[in-house]
RNA sequence: GGGCGGGUAGCUCAGCGGGAGAGCAUCGGCCUUACAAGCCGGGGGUCACAGGUUCAAACCCUGUUCCGCCCA
């Protein structure tokens, strides 16, 4: 194709969709264990097989995205691990919520059928995420998608729970867990949400025994939760109580009377100094009931009904039940005072039902000594947690952890591989379901739960690779380089990857942890479904491209800080995308035209664009930009090492719009509408040149439209995805010619300035410009860019010299030593003028006084660096030239007022 | 109650010891033959507040205040 005949807009839609089929037959996404190259490998978070593309999901498979094509074209063996996992909960609540509407139930279904139904429900319409993730440009390596249910997972999932459950790491035990009655499963610790929830204290007298009209006043935000009670607890010092030890109190609405017991977990201060204890539904009280050997009275139900311990209250709901239970305690006189309580409320994570602590029996894993050398690794830095502040939060759960209950009542998920002979009662806990007991008995039942989705999550690292086999891919590519994930599953997952990783493996399961940003909504809120807030990438994609989404994420990933999304940011990219297929028109169209004659075609070849350049001829111009460029080479460089992905592409964006758009190009447009034949082939190159390597550069950042211009970009090799990455070349480093280019720029846009104050036309070309300027070095880099000038701030001719006069009536731009005078005849309005002037050298008159006292501290010249006192002398120069010829200019523009006036 | 992060231009946010920045918005002028999804030029900020350290503080320390998140 030809350059001129792409459209001035860029279409992302069918670049996107050619590009991505093609990178996929070509199999460049593909990893191979057995290369020779050094590995990289990222395994993906896995999205839940529920789940639909969100922009947490597009934030975090961008990045990753980004580094593994970067470090694809640094010539890595790249592998990044695609897949998703079962969500248990989740996916069994989707699946529930079909049979309901169908009229039906899983209970109706049974166990077995409804497992099916799940599967059926998974391959069609399970991992749509998957698809989705293609569209945002991800090089995944798809043939090795995984799925946390899939077979082979599925083996190491029943392994690493053998392992454990022999080591005495897992084991079962009656215990207070968390409990959804809706979902009608335990949770994990880290399953429940808190929230702030304005409720009642409820105070309530247990009368005292023998003198009815004494009592104690308990405080509770659960008054249902007194038909469990079992004691109250006072402090062993709180004189208040003192007589109390060893009496009891009346239970009041039953028949029942409880001892007063002392404990020192009790907190004064609280409420009346009295807590009600109730083994069997608080944590706490739980742990009181332990050590005082107190009966655990079980008063609601595992769908959140009153017992038969509850009496008359019995099979109510819980929350009814607490209404009546407050309507009865005011009628007979036991409720003493109600105030509005703020307390946090545990909601279960997936659907927001009401946590309900409930004694039962469930498996557990023992983490203390899992989770000190996952701290180990950590304080080791064989891990390293980036942005380093993270590594606090670690420590500080990892340290206080508790024991990990993994069994979840439900039946989407590895059921436990633990079973139970009838006869004799014993548990076998196998890889292989036993066919007799040690006993003999032959009727052996297995564990009816299933494990916490976390569990087979925290393999994933391995299992995916086909642990427990030793396989290629884990000899290759385990421990893998990097996790890239967001802050919220810190705890859920990495520090369980982290435990089972050195625990299974021997080794950590990656070696960098980034922990990047949630991406929120305009109100900061954590984008969610449940909350509807959520914004679709997909229709962003549809609307702006992949490309321009991607880098506006990748942009606003700023370490340590939300993403706030605002579709007009990405609106912005789009128009840089735009900005970059224009230019690339440009260039190609430009480099077309092959000066030499000799019949070659293209004026630009393939291979090093630079190579058998005669460096001598390069203009200052061309040196600046290719030291811009290598400059931004390492910016990127660093930028991709150190995960500052907002500073590598911010580096792009001003360098490619800012001075490659609007200084380079335009100023080789005399060069290459001229009659110079060798001057142009240069600026050829050059152009060239900056093209392809910017477009290599934006490549991990911009897949689509790199790879759409590259390929049409003078180039070697097959694609862009499989280009090297560049690299910063001291020799092009050039500071000098980026001094002359600065001092050039500002010459220019001083005109302009002039030209724009004065309502100048564009169109209008200044027949004449006189600029002056103090120093040979200035002079002799202004005469060089005599032509440039001319072209930039649209002027005829130019006149250049030292100390040379202001010729009349003119506007004056002052840059520096250099004066540039702009003729006006009839045009300039003087008064215009002199204010112009005048608030100009106001500028510089303070911003000299300041550097003044700066420079008169002796303390400032004695003891600041001699670098930054240089610094600041030369500034003052420049800007007391500048001073004089303002002032001069402005006591010049006076007699002229004068002789209008 | 404990911990973490943050308050910088109208909005969204970079910068985190030596001349206050970006994108969008805004104002003025332009269809200048790559791009009006564009070009040129301009305006706009006691960097939350109060102390302190330092020759030098948006940046470091202390306190106050407001906001967000995590944990109990």
């Amino acid at each position: 194709m030809q350059g001129f005949q792409l459209s001035p807009h860029y279409e992302p839609r069918d670049v996107e969709e050619r590009w991505y089929a093609f990178w996929l037959k070509q199999g460049y996404f593909h990893a191979d264990a057995g290369s020779f190259r050094p590995a990289y490998a990222i395994v993906i978070p896995p999205p839940n097989v529920t789940g639909s593309l969100h922009m947490g999901h597009a934030l975090n498979n961008t990045l990753q995205d980004i580094l593994c094509r970067w470090q694809r074209m640094r010539g890595r063996e790249v592998l990044w691990v695609p897949g998703t996992d079962h969500a248990g909960i989740a996916t069994q609540n989707v699946v529930e919520r079909q049979l309901a509407a169908e009229g039906a139930s899983r209970h109706e279904l049974g166990r077995e059928a409804f497992v099916r139904r799940v599967w059926r429900w998974r391959e069609e319409s399970g991992g749509v995420i998957i698809q989705q993730l293609k569209k945002l440009g991800a090089s995944c390596d798809w043939e090795r998608e995984r799925f946390t249910m899939d077979e082979g997972l599925s083996r190491a999932v029943r392994q690493v729970f053998v392992r454990l459950y022999e080591e005495g790491l897992i084991y079962r035990d009656l215990y207070i867990v968390n409990w959804c009655p809706r979902c009608q499963t335990a949770l994990s610790d880290l399953e429940v949400e808190y929230e702030e929830t304005i409720g009642k204290l409820y105070h309530v007298c247990y009368p005292g025994g023998e003198a009815a009209q004494n009592g104690i006043i308990v405080a509770t935000t659960r008054p249902e939760t007194m038909f469990g009670d079992t004691a109250v607890a006072v402090h062993p010092e709180d004189t208040r109580y003192a007589g109390w030890m060893g009496r009891s109190v009346h239970l009041p609405l039953t028949e029942r009377s409880i001892p007063v017991i002392h404990d020192a977990y009790v907190n004064r201060e609280f409420g009346t100094g009295a807590l009600k204890i109730t083994p069997a539904h608080d944590p706490n009280d739980f742990e009181i009931g332990v050590r005082h050997r107190l009966e655990q009275v079980v008063a609601i139900d595992a769908r959140g009904m009153m017992t038969d311990a509850a009496g008359p209250y019995a099979g109510m709901d819980r929350f009814a039940c607490r209404k009546r239970a407050v309507e009865d305690l005011r009628a007979q006189g036991y409720l003493v005072r109600e105030e509005d309580y703020r307390h946090a409320v545990g909601h279960c994570y997936r659907c927001r039902t009401v946590v309900e602590p409930r004694v039962s029996l469930q498996w557990f894993v023992r983490t203390k000594g899992l989770a000190a050398e996952a701290i180990k690794a950590v304080e080791e830095g064989r891990i390293r947690i980036v942005p380093a502040t993270w590594a606090a939060t670690y420590f500080e759960w990892m340290r206080n952890i508790r024991d990990w209950c993994i069994s979840r009542q439900i039946w989407w998920g590895h059921q436990i591989p633990a079973w139970t002979c009838q006869a004799c009662g014993t548990v076998t806990v196998a890889l292989e379901t036993p066919q007799r007991c040690a006993c003999g008995g032959e009727e052996l039942i297995q564990d009816e739960d299933v494990l916490d989705t976390w569990f087979s999550s925290a393999l994933w690292p391995f299992s995916t690779m086909g642990w427990p086999e030793q396989t290629p891919e884990l000899k290759k590519f385990y421990p893998t380089t990097v996790l890239v994930t967001a802050f919220d599953i810190l705890f859920f997952w990495v520090a369980r990857m982290a435990m089972m990783g050195l625990k299974f493996m021997g080794d950590v399961p990656f070696r960098d942890v980034y922990i990047h940003a949630l991406v929120r909504d305009l109100e900061g809120q954590k984008m969610s479904k449940s909350k509807g807030n959520v914004i679709d990438p997909l229709v962003i994609i549809d609307k702006y491209g992949a490309d321009a989404f991607r880098f506006t994420l990748a942009i606003l990933a700023a370490q340590g800080r939300d993403v706030k999304l605002s579709e007009e940011r990405i609106e912005g990219y789009r128009h840089f995308a735009n900005k970059i297929w224009n230019a690339a028109r440009f260039v190609l169209r430009a480099i077309e035209d092959d000066p030499s004659g000799d019949g070659g075609g293209q004026a630009v070849g393939q291979g090093d664009l630079l190579t058998g350049l005669d460096r001598a001829a390069l203009e200052v111009s061309d040196r600046w930009i290719l030291s811009r460029l290598n400059r931004l080479i390492g910016v990127v460089q660093t930028g991709l090492e150190e995960y500052k992905f907002n500073d590598a592409a911010a580096g792009i964006y001003q360098f490619f719009w800012h001075e490659f758009c609007d200084w380079y190009i335009e100023l080789v447009k005399p060069r290459l509408n001229g009659e110079n034949a060798a001057a142009k082939q240069t600026a050829q190159a050059v152009l060239a040149h900056v093209l392809e390597t910017s477009l290599r550069l934006l490549h991990p950042f911009m897949p689509f439209i790199s790879e759409e211009l590259w390929q049409q970009t003078p180039h070697t090799g097959d694609s862009v995805s499989l280009a090297p990455f560049p690299t910063s070349e001291e020799r092009w480093l050039d500071g000098e010619a980026e001094a002359e280019m600065e001092l050039l720029m500002g010459v220019i846009s001083g005109i302009r300035n002039v030209r724009s104050e004065f309502n100048v036309k564009p169109a209008l070309v200044l027949p004449r410009v006189v600029i002056s300027c103090d120093t040979p070095g200035g002079l002799a880099a202004l005469r060089r860019a005599a032509e440039p000038i001319k072209t930039l701030a649209r002027i005829e001719t130019l006149d250049l010299g030292e100390h040379l006069p202001r010729p009349g009536t003119c506007g004056t731009a002052v840059v520096g030593r250099v004066e540039a005078f702009v003729p006006f005849e009839g045009l300039i309005n003087i008064e215009e003028e002199a204010a112009r002037l005048q608030k100009e050298l106001r500028k510089v008159d303070q911003e000299i006084a300041q550097l003044d006292r700066k420079l008169a501290n002796q303390e400032f010249i004695s003891k600041a660096p001699a670098e930054i006192i240089e610094k600041n002398e030369a500034r003052r120069d420049v800007l007391a030239a500048q001073q004089t010829k303002l002032a001069k200019n402005l006591a010049e523009l006076l007699p002229e007022q004068l002789s209008k006036g």
